[in-house]
DNA sequence: CCATCTAATAGTAACGGTTACGATTTAAAT
DNA sequence: ATTTAAATCGTAACCGTTACTATTAGATGG
């Protein structure tokens, strides 16, 4: 996924191309890690002064939407970043400092010997936390 | 974990004995599974018209701070349940409409071979989600 | 048993992240 | 250029959670 492909596929589904919403994904490609919200409006305050909540969050759900990010909950607070080039099921590392990841190579779920089959199993979520060597030094 | 032992702990720790703590508490011990503020309010209002949303929380994390719950956070919610009697670590398989859960055995970590040494690792998260039997049958 | 001290609580406001709404603007098709 | 529907802004509403103040109520020690 780039920011081109990501835009050939929001026009071939309908939506309007914008400049809004070329440079979230520009954003979102250059960072690849996870963004929230908040880091969206921060970013691009400088071009867009007035870039509304109900613009970010809509945009945000729509690239989503078309697994164009991907999205997680980190504290209490939506996370997302843009869609992995490894195109298999994968799972992160995450920073939870700057919300840099790392793929991680295996699936629990190959592992899991428990009996699943009293529930209709829909979905399931492994994350690692902790602090790049990044942040580790930039303390604050 | 039982609401006696619960109990010896708080006053152990300075925490006094109400009524409302000891409700809570056995609340959670009858239930076994994932209860929200929400829930412990909906299933107290009876014997607690009043009971405050603060005293809720508050109970909930000292609770939660004393290991005398498990939390969790679905769906942007915190969740808790009585700490299981499986003194190990261990994850679960929750069902997403009741808050039951199922302990699973393995922990993912043992079987990650990814190099984690450029971060400093602070946890994880493993959550297997699904629908249980009884939830699966009574369709809302 | 009472006085005292401190924790616990109710009622409610504040808070932070997210969603929703009406009015307006704009992309893009004709 | 005109038209139409999507996109956006500004802002309010919403929801779960946290915080504050005044009041109530366990616990302790005389």
């Amino acid at each position: 996924m780039d920011v081109s492909t990501a835009i050939d596929l929001l026009k071939r589904k309908g939506y309007k191309y914008t400049d809004k919403r070329k440079d979230m994904l520009q954003l979102f490609s250059d960072e690849k890690r996870y963004l929230s919200a908040k880091d969206v409006q921060d970013s691009l305050k400088e071009n867009y002064p007035g870039l509304s909540f109900d613009t970010i969050y809509r945009n945000l759900s729509t690239f989503s939407d078309l697994d164009i990010l991907e999205e997680t909950e980190l504290e209490g607070e939506k996370k997302f970043r843009f869609t992995c080039p490894t195109r298999e099921h994968h799972h992160h590392l995450i920073c939870l400092k700057c919300g840099k990841t790392k793929e991680i190579n295996a699936c629990p779920m190959e592992n899991v010997t428990s009996d699943l089959s009293d529930f209709t199993v829909t979905g399931h979520k492994f994350e690692i936390y902790g602090v790049c060597q990044v942040c580790e030094l930039n303390v604050v």
